[in-house]
DNA sequence: TTTAAATATCAAATAAATTTGATGTAAAGG
DNA sequence: CCTTTACATCAAATTTATTTGATATTTAAA
């Protein structure tokens, strides 16, 4: 007898579409790596990287925040933004965490 | 020191964007899980557990398929869908997989 | 204080995705 | 053959997401 997880609400399916939204976009997915390669960063280093004006580059960034990709942190006049590794622990294989994330089980 | 994965290319997430793009929407997970519980499953199967209209539950299943989610196999008039495991597991969390694969190191 | 830098947010314009209803097609059965 | 069923696909309408350029806010520094 395989008895299951409880069946998934159609809340359950909202959330994740939210999460996944926030996913479903390569410049998104680009601003994700560069974070997690460097760590932290502010909108305006950001900016240097990845050539896009700053009111988008804002309105990625809480794509992202929102679905709780990241985390920000203000100093002074910057924000910066870093990986939040629990929340693309949760939705994302271990293989595609390793381009996202930054902590040690990763990329061995 | 800490080498890392090979840089990923704009090829990489433009990938992942489409994949992404595929689960961004509840009634396709929603789909997704139905056909999970029941293994395999035609549209108009499908119609009966979920209510919408042909067309618009045969755009969402191309999304998944395309997106490499599904499996389909023609039976006479019937077109028969199944979860692609290998795709579900090439971007998924374990704890995701659950929800949407069928074999066995599932929901243990 | 004034000024400049960093950033968020807003409204309008644009682009992309989804829905709808209709039509086309292939297979199966009479 | 004709009809029906199961489905995909198409064009138009609609909805949603993104981009753009401007403006507002906050902080730090002159």
């Amino acid at each position: 007898m395989t008895t299951q997880i409880p069946v998934p609400t159609e809340e359950t399916f909202v959330k994740y579409e939210k999460k996944f939204k926030a996913l479903a976009d390569h410049k998104r997915l680009e601003i994700l790596h560069l974070i997690q390669q460097h760590g932290s960063l502010c909108v305006c280093d950001l900016a240097e990287h990845i050539d896009m004006s700053q009111s988008k580059l804002s309105y990625h960034l809480k794509q992202l925040l929102d679905a709780g990709f990241l985390n920000v942190e203000k100093k002074g006049t910057w924000n910066y933004y870093s990986i939040k590794d629990e929340g693309i622990n949760e939705v994302l294989s271990p293989s595609l965490c390793c381009l996202f994330r930054n902590d040690e089980q990763c990329c061995e």
